[in-house]
RNA sequence: GCGGGUGUGGUGAAACUGGUAGACGCGCCGGACUCAAAAUCCGGUUCCGCAAGGAGUGUCGGUUCGAUUCCGACCACCCGCACCA
């Protein structure tokens, strides 16, 4: 092509200068702010959509994990916000916590003060990324208007039954004095002071989820726009399963035990039973050891290990031989010595089992170890009748098989196949079928001083008195110390010493806070009225819920996701909403990842460091000393690792624009994204390519109107324009980001051309070179909403553009009236054929048959058949 | 062990319900502009082969005119759960 007259019009425009997201971008955010575009209007009467990534814990920096959750967050919200729908996009600060008070112990400062500098840091960076966020919306759940609302719920909650107090074992740290999560017991010890911790009774207070968990199970299989591994994730976690519980009557009864009741899911093997277990704690157990010093050492003994996973699967399986025995129900001539064993758990069930090793590995290895029978016996299914199982696989082979199905079944049949002895083990009156959940009510009573308190008082006459919403909040104090371990609410020297509402005698003020995650439980009901009197304002929050499209990291997976879900139908019981499901879409991003570097001195940070060569000529090494540097596995950016990348730098020097297209493009959003230097150029090369483009079309097309209908290079630069505003539209609303870039880059390279002859070229083109232009515009808004304003500026359009609408594409312009039909024989493809989109068979197989390479290839004889996809292919078959 | 997922060039990845495998980005190679560089622009880039042609989506097999896509068996990696009876 003449490349003459390309250096002609390029020599006519006087270079574009660079695009300068430093002087840009404050200035659009500031117009964004005067023009309140992203204030979310309650009483608006366009449909509603609200759009929440989940909430920070104030750290005090963001993350590149949190760009890129803000990133999609926010596309998914100026895209709905174009397409006409009053969109409610919130943001907000989930801020009691540990952290703050470890800040405390550390640094001598008040977990208030931390957190709300933090606090006040986080939101000016985040302000710096462009969000299309609510601002006047924004509340931290320390805040004393909405914990206090917390508390309101909390005594609505226990008037209804939904919170309990009960006495359970928690994992307790002597030295700090405080309760430690499971997580938080590593190795036996706890995580910061490194002491044994003890398993103590404590008396806690509880939410009943396990009043739901039948709910909470059944629905998940409503939730079609969650992704299904965090289904299957709770539905693991509800853990429901269908039983049978029944009784072995012991041949002498004992401390007033008759029976030992146990549960099973596997009624079928009943006839294999060889043994029954108790759990270390099971009542009998502890009575027998009242006057059995060798079991009482024992139940002591197998539980100091601890209760961590680790230690668990270790453990050995032991057992103590109680003497006593039960009667096999079936066969009630046969019978079954009784042992306690540790790796019976109290808190599921019964406490007891009954043991089966032909069927169980780790019956085999408890049977194996106590020299007890290994019965290879089954009852059949159909009729109850005992057999001798052929079809038995020792349990090496790892694979469940049914008598009357040796083949294997799966898990549907197999469960209908249990179902039927159930129902033949009831018949008989063997037991009754129970159905059983792991999931355990939620204990949300932490000894910390930086969570919400709990509205309680405990006095001496009155028992448990709530105290009265007129009373309410209850303010934490602020004059307290972190110097000594503990919770120093318990310490404060009068916050806990309170009248008794009730009778007026001197009483205690409860000291324990919630679990923090009761705040996030809710968080997102409170954005729709935030300044409401009342936890929610009903007629908003039925309105805004559920959330349409939620976004966080797939570590949520389970304990906020559910307690949310829990709360939903909590606060429908208690009148507070109407909704069961809080969230109808959720979307679990990938994380941010970087590869490590590692020195002599140990981990080494990116910026140190300098890559040379590539492939296997890459090499690291510090750029101050030149001192070599290992490279390491690609991994989450974290401090350890120290292959972090600050946000503030990656915007300080590229621009927001550039940091959300890059986080935007590359990888599929629920995949890990690879941070690189690379990556990042690109995308700041692209912001650049878009300003020059828009530039040196600007001044021929400025005054140019849009025109919807053109002939010939118009057509074509229309269709592309059309067909990508269809396709952008779709990959948003599928999430599918990183689609919508590449067609953005295509439709950028596609316009270059043009764009280069827009000063000469006929009206038409120019048209719609105009008309692509500012759909261009609108397109790349929601990823790179800075840019987009500036650029329609340049063109001379009405600015900002935030508020407008997304454009309409034609439906016409999006098909072609002339098609390119991949032309194959034999299944591989051999050449093109072009041909009107209308064309039928006839004329398809007419016009293959002339083609050159087609005659070459049949050699003159007549092809076998000819299969033509109207609009997609033609095969040849010779 | 149970459950879920992933596997495609040098690389991140595309390919709607079976229909042109590798769009788009990164990297690389070549060229233009430049005294030179940066920036930018143009062309090329799955592999083998000078070419004609052949091979190719983790492996092996099947269904089909046609398979990255459906079916069966396996392999590797990632994630979650796990003494739950």
């Amino acid at each position: 092509m003449a490349s003459d007259t390309v250096k002609q019009a390029a020599s006519q425009t006087a270079p574009v200068e660079r695009y300068n997201p430093r002087v840009v971008e404050p200035k659009w955010r500031a117009a964004w702010d005067e023009a309140r575009l992203f204030e979310a209007d309650n009483a608006s009467a366009k449909p509603k959509y609200y759009v929440l990534e989940m909430f920070p814990y104030p750290s005090g920096r963001i993350h590149m994990g949190h760009v890129r959750n803000y990133a999609m967050g926010d596309v998914v919200a100026r895209y709905r916000r174009a397409k006409g729908y009053e969109v409610l996009h919130p943001m907000g600060w989930d801020a009691f916590g540990m952290p703050a008070e470890n800040a405390a112990m550390q640094k001598g400062v008040h977990p208030k003060g931390w957190t709300y500098d933090n606090i006040a840091a986080m939101r000016g960076q985040l302000k710096t990324m462009g969000l299309s966020l609510d601002w006047s919306r924004e509340f931290a759940t320390c805040d004393v208007e909405y914990y206090h609302r917390q508390q309101m719920l909390f005594l609505d909650f226990l008037k209804a039954g939904l919170v309990g107090r009960r006495v359970s074992k928690v994992n307790w740290d002597p030295v700090d004095q405080t309760v430690l999560a499971n997580e938080q017991v590593i190795d036996g010890r706890g995580w910061r002071s490194g002491a044994l911790v003890e398993q103590r009774e404590l008396a806690q207070w509880v939410f009943k989820i396990t009043d739901f968990a039948e709910e909470l199970d059944a629905a998940l299989d409503s939730l079609d726009q969650w992704p299904e591994k965090v289904r299957v994730m709770q539905k693991n976690w509800i853990g429901k399963s269908r039983g049978l519980e029944m009784a072995f009557r012991l041949t002498a009864p004992v401390h007033g035990h008759d029976t030992i009741p146990v549960y099973t899911t596997r009624p079928d093997t009943l006839a294999g039973a060889s043994f029954v277990a108790i759990a270390p704690e099971h009542p009998l157990a502890k009575a027998l050891a009242d006057s059995n010093a060798a079991l009482a050492e024992f139940c002591i003994d197998v539980r100091r290990i601890g209760t961590t996973e680790a230690a668990l699967e270790t453990a050995e399986k032991r057992g103590f031989d109680t003497g006593l025995t039960v009667s096999h129900p079936v066969h009630p001539d046969q019978t079954l010595p009784v042992y306690v064993a540790n790796f019976v758990l109290m808190e599921y069930g019964t406490g007891a089992v009954f043991g089966c090793p032909a069927h169980d590995q780790r019956d085999l290895d408890f049977a194996r170890k106590y020299g007890l029978p290994v019965i290879d016996t089954f009852f059949a299914l159909d009729d109850g009748t005992p057999v001798a199982s052929t079809a038995f696989v020792p349990p090496k082979s790892e694979k469940v098989r049914w008598v009357n199905q040796p083949a294997g079944l799966d898990i549907a049949t197999g469960q209908e196949a249990i179902d039927a002895t159930i129902d033949w083990a009831v018949a008989r009156g063997l037991g009754t079928a129970k159905v059983q959940y792991r999931l355990r009510d939620w204990g949300i009573s932490r000894q910390r001083y930086w969570g919400c308190p709990i509205p309680v008082i405990h006095c001496e006459a009155c028992g448990i008195v709530p105290v009265p919403a007129a009373d309410l909040p209850v303010r934490l104090p602020e004059d307290v110390t972190f110097d000594v371990p503990g919770n120093p609410l318990d310490r404060h020297r009068s916050w806990k010493h309170c009248a008794c509402p009730q009778c007026g005698k001197a009483a205690r003020r409860e000291t324990d806070t919630m679990d923090t995650f009761v705040d996030s439980s809710w968080y997102f009901a409170r954005f729709t009225a935030p300044g409401a009197e009342t936890p929610t304002d009903v007629a908003a929050v039925n309105d805004w819920l559920p959330v349409d499209q939620y976004i966080g990291g797939v570590e949520h997976a389970i304990l906020h996701l559910l307690y949310s879900r829990f709360f939903a139908r909590a606060m429908k019981a208690t009148g507070h909403l109407n909704v069961e499901e809080p969230f109808r879409g959720l979307f679990t991003q990938g994380m941010v990842v970087h590869e490590t570097y590692r020195s002599a001195e140990g981990w080494v940070e990116p910026a140190r460091v300098r890559i040379e060569g590539e492939g296997a000529e890459r090499r690291a090494v510090m750029i101050d000393t030149g001192e070599p540097v290992e490279i390491g596995a690609i991994e989450k950016m974290s401090k350890s690792k120290r292959n972090v990348v600050d946000p503030d730098d990656i915007i300080g020097s590229y621009g927001a624009d550039t940091a959300r297209w890059f986080m935007l493009s590359d990888s599929p959003p629920e995949r890990d994204v690879i941070w690189t230097e690379a990556g990042v150029e690109g995308a700041g090369r692209f912001v650049q390519r878009v300003w020059r483009l828009v530039n040196e079309a600007a001044p021929a097309l400025r005054a140019v109107a849009p025109a919807a209908a053109h002939a010939g290079d118009a057509a074509a630069i229309s269709r592309i324009a059309h067909k990508t505003v269809k396709a952008v539209g779709e990959d948003i609303e599928r999430l599918a980001f990183n689609k919508a870039v590449a067609r953005l880059y295509e439709f950028v390279n596609a316009l270059a051309a043009p764009v280069q002859h827009s000063a000469t070229a006929p009206a038409d083109m120019q048209a719609a070179l105009r008309q692509a232009l500012d759909m261009l515009v609108r397109l790349i808004a929601p990823m790179m909403p800075h840019l987009a304003e500036e650029c329609a500026t340049v063109l001379g359009g009405t600015v900002p553009i935030a508020g407008q609408a997304w454009p309409v594409f034609d439906p016409a312009l999006v098909v072609d009236q002339e098609i390119v039909l991949p032309v194959q024989i034999a299944g591989r493809k051999r050449g093109d054929l072009t041909i009107a989109r209308e064309a039928d068979q006839a004329d398809v197989e007419a016009a293959v048959l002339a083609l050159d390479f087609v005659i070459k290839a049949l050699e003159g004889k007549a092809p076998r058949k000819i299969i033509v996809v109207p609009q997609r292919i033609v095969n040849i078959v010779p």
